[in-house]
Formats: C-alpha cells, structure tokens, sequence
RNA sequence: GGAGGGGUGGCUGAGCGGUUUAAAGCGGCGGUCUUGAAAACCGUUGUAGGGCAACCUACCGGGGGUUCGAAUCCCUCCCCCUCCGCCA
C-alpha cells in the first residue's frame, strides 16, 4: 500500500509508475476525496475541541450545584453534528482505502521499462546444460518408470493438480526440504514453521487481499485462508510491531506446504509437477533498514543461487520487466533453471524487494537508534527454493539412458542412495 | 463442546461516568554526586493524523451504542488464561 499523503504529492509520478506497469488505474477521484476528507477532518477536530473544553466545564458546574442545561443543549447539537461528520468520513475513508489497496508497488528506477514477459532482461547465467547422447525424457515420464510420483492416485484422492509421492520420490522431496533448511540455516536465515492457515489481516498485510481472492484456498467455517506462501505468515510475523535498529536484519527461512488455486492457468502445465495446487517450498524472508534493501536483495538472490549451485544445476537470472513484476515488489529478479525434458528454463525462485510496501500495510516499523519517530522497515522474500520444481530439475538434469536417476553429491548423505532406480 | 476469569503505555499494575491532560512501580534516557561504577536524588519517557511552529485530534483488544462527557455503563465480535469433557 502507498501512503496517502505521499499518492497526494506525487499523483504525476505515480502515473507514469502505473503506466510503466500496465496498471490503468483512474486516479482523478482520489484527489477529490482527499480534499474533502481532510476538510471533513479540520471541521470534526475542531468540534471535538469545542466539545472537550465545554464538557469539562459542565462538570465543574455541576459540582458546584450549578445549572448547566443550555450548555448540555447545545453540546447536544454539537455531537450530532461530530456524529454527521464521521459518518461522511467514514464513507470516504472507506473508498480511499480500498483505492489505496488496489494500487501496486512503484517499480524500483533500476527495473527494466516492459510490457510483459517477453522484455524481462536477463542478468546472468550459470552453469552449462548437459548434452545428453539420447533423447532426454520429462520428469514424469521418468517419475512414472521408477514408480515415485503418482499422478493418477492424486487425482483420485483429491483431484488434478495433485500428485502423491511415493518412495525415493517422497524420499527426495523430503532431502531437498533438509538440504535447502541447512543450507539457508548455516547462512544465519532464522528456521521457522509458521502456521499454514492464516486470518484476513495476514493475507492483506503482505498484499493478497483485497485483490487476490480469486487464488486462494479459503476455509470457510471458522474463516481462514490457506497460504500461497511462507512469505505470508513469515512477514507477518512482526505485523503491528515497532523494531529496534540494531534487531535488523532480521533473517528468517521457512519451509512450508503452499496452496495455490491456479485459477485462469487452464491448459498450462497440465501434466508433470510444475503447477500443484499444493506444493512445498522453503523460503527466504528479510526485515531491513531502507538503505540496506538493495544490498540485501542481491544476497538473498545470490542465497537462493547458492542451492542450485550445490546441485549443480545449470540457471539463468533475470529481472523481471515494469510489465511483468508482482502487485506488491519493487524489483524481482527470477532464478530459471534448466530443464532438458522441455528444453528451456523455467522459474524455481522468485526473489523480490517490496521496499515499505508490505510493511506500511503490515504496520511494521522500527525506532533508529537516538531518534523520534518511527520509520517503515522494507520487506523482502524469495524462494530458496520451491521443493517440487527443484525435484523436477535433479530427475530431468540427472536422468540416464537406463531410465535410472543419479543422485547428486549434495543430496546423498540425505538421501542414503548413489542412484534411485 | 460445557463452566468460570481476564485483555490498560516497553513490562508489572491501579482506575470502574467529570481534579486522569491514564496513578504508582520497574525498565529506558538525561543530569547531580563519584577517580570510575553502583546506590541515592532530580528531571524525562508512547503511536498516528492534521497544521508541520505553538497547538489540536484520536488511540485503555476490534466494532457499534447510551451520555453534554466513556478506560469506566450497554450490545457484539476477537483473543488469552483456569477447570471439566473429547482428542492427535
């Protein structure tokens, strides 16, 4: 969320902001409200002065057994008047909020001007993708042969876009959630397990309502949603809090079952692992000084890097363009690895700086060291990394000509096996 | 699921319709004293919004109501604690 003082005194830049983005928000209205809340705002303070002084001379009258009606009479009015008033406020706040909730992060100056994903720009690349001497086979063809992922019995205990692991296969997911915790955890990233279902507030405090209803799981009796991401929870672990400088950064890392409902994602993906309704995935939160963000962001990119690295597979960074970025980021760099069985990249991290974005919704600020006041902290997260997609990436990158899979160095003393077959 | 108790400032904890602009203690910060520290003593001590200076307004779990006036009374929701029942 922006601030509305700050939409006030940059409706021109957050124009162009919006344009860059594709976002076609009318922000003529806004003004208007805003002129008129704060005139509504002076009129009722003013009031309440008035009434505040009198109301405590009454008292003092009283006490001295002295007759107060015509003050009490026309106290009277002046509260219905503050009532009348607040009413109107209220309709108004009511509208500028909501307006204010539905306007996305100002793209960071450094995050490439495009209209969608075809113009992100990429950054950097790592590693070499393997030549196969035969054709290489798609994760689930190879799942399907070794008898570790089954789609099938997924569908039918719960429906499409459900797998059930089975085997090596659970065996590997379970390795990869225990490589990527001990990895992040060695690098001072704070283990955490939060809850999986969570309240309305969490879910808007790092942006997925109002707007994103429509991709989440929701429990309807007694109300809770389930979350997207570990971003959620982990975020709003420190909602309506007030830091201490030297507390920051914070580093947190979660593993986390996600739950997404993929609506609108008809025919993509349809087949293999890629596009769960339920998937894991262990991620990657910061709480930071502003002047720190960026900084961060490259090292939480480059934490999530580090992982693939240890499985030796081949990736690619890119920035994502003003077209394609998240509601809610500032800057978002994907990490794409290699997969030979479709022959390209495909995303497994998405690391984001929100800048305050998520923490002036969230209420999360902190106190610097011997000055008044509060300050927003900035937010960041990516993936590090999502479980399933790694798991693709080692079947599809590490396949033999047998049908077999070899395991990777790094996941062996995880595993307890050289090759699952 | 049943019964009861409770949510007040960084913490403990009073207040139960108008000298409370939220008492007191602890903690924090500044000062006096001291070679230094501790103790003692004095002062200070939240957040947000509006004017951006004095100042004003709001905030005692959330929302609504009664009243000239609400932390205090009423309604409603949420959360926490204790006991019983059930149960990983």
């Amino acid at each position: 969320m922006l601030d509305a003082r700050f939409v006030r005194e940059n409706i021109n830049m957050l124009k162009k902001a919006l344009e860059k983005r594709n976002y076609d928000i009318d922000l003529s209205g806004f003004l208007s409200l805003e002129e008129e809340r704060l005139a509504l705002l002076k009129e009722t303070e003013e009031l309440r002065n008035k009434r505040n002084t009198v109301s405590e001379e009454i008292g003092k009258m009283k006490r001295q057994g002295l007759n107060a009606d015509a003050l009490v009479a026309e106290m009277k009015g002046v509260s219905d008047r503050i009532k009348e008033i607040d009413e109107k406020l209220k309709g108004i706040e009511e509208k500028t909020g909501q307006f204010l909730l539905n306007i996305p992060n100002i793209p960071h100056e450094s995050v490439p001007v495009g209209k969608d994903e075809t113009e992100n720009v990429e950054v950097r690349k790592w590693g070499e993708p393997r030549t196969f001497d035969f054709t290489p086979l798609n994760h689930w063809d190879i799942a399907e042969t070794l008898d570790i992922i089954d789609f099938e019995r997924g569908a039918k205990i719960a429906g499409a876009r459900f797998a059930v692991m089975k085997g090596a296969g659970a065996r590997l997911e379970r390795a990869l959630m225990n490589l990527m915790l001990d990895m992040n955890t060695s690098k001072g990233y704070k283990e955490i397990f939060p809850p999986i279902l969570v309240n309305r507030e969490s879910m808007t405090g790092t942006g997925q309502l109002p707007k994103f209803e429509a991709e989440l799981f929701r429990v309807a009796d007694p109300e809770f949603y389930l979350i997207p991401t570990a971003e959620v929870p982990v975020t709003n672990i420190h909602r309506d809090e007030i830091l201490r400088e030297e507390q920051l950064p914070i580093y947190y890392t979660a593993y986390t079952p996600c739950f997404r409902r993929e609506a609108g994602s008809y025919g993509k993906d349809v087949r293999g692992l890629i596009r769960q309704h339920q998937f894991n995935k262990v991620e990657l939160v910061k709480f930071t000084r502003p002047e720190d963000s960026y900084n961060e962001l490259e090292k939480l990119t480059a934490d999530a890097e580090a992982i693939l690295q240890k499985l030796q597979l081949p990736y690619r960074v890119i920035v994502l363009c003003t077209g394609d970025m998240g509601f809610s980021s500032a800057k978002t760099y994907d990490i794409e690895v290699w997969l030979p069985g479709q022959n390209r990249y495909r995303e497994i991290s998405s690391c984001s700086n929100f800048e305050d974005f998520q923490a002036r919704r969230a209420n999360i600020r902190f106190k610097r060291e011997g000055k008044k006041g509060t300050e927003f902290v900035h937010t960041l997260n990516g993936s590090g990394l999502a479980i399933g997609r790694t798991l693709v990436a080692v079947l599809e990158n590490y396949q033999q000509k047998d049908g077999t899979v070899v395991v990777p160095e790094a996941l062996r003393p995880y595993m307890g096996i050289d090759v699952i077959k």
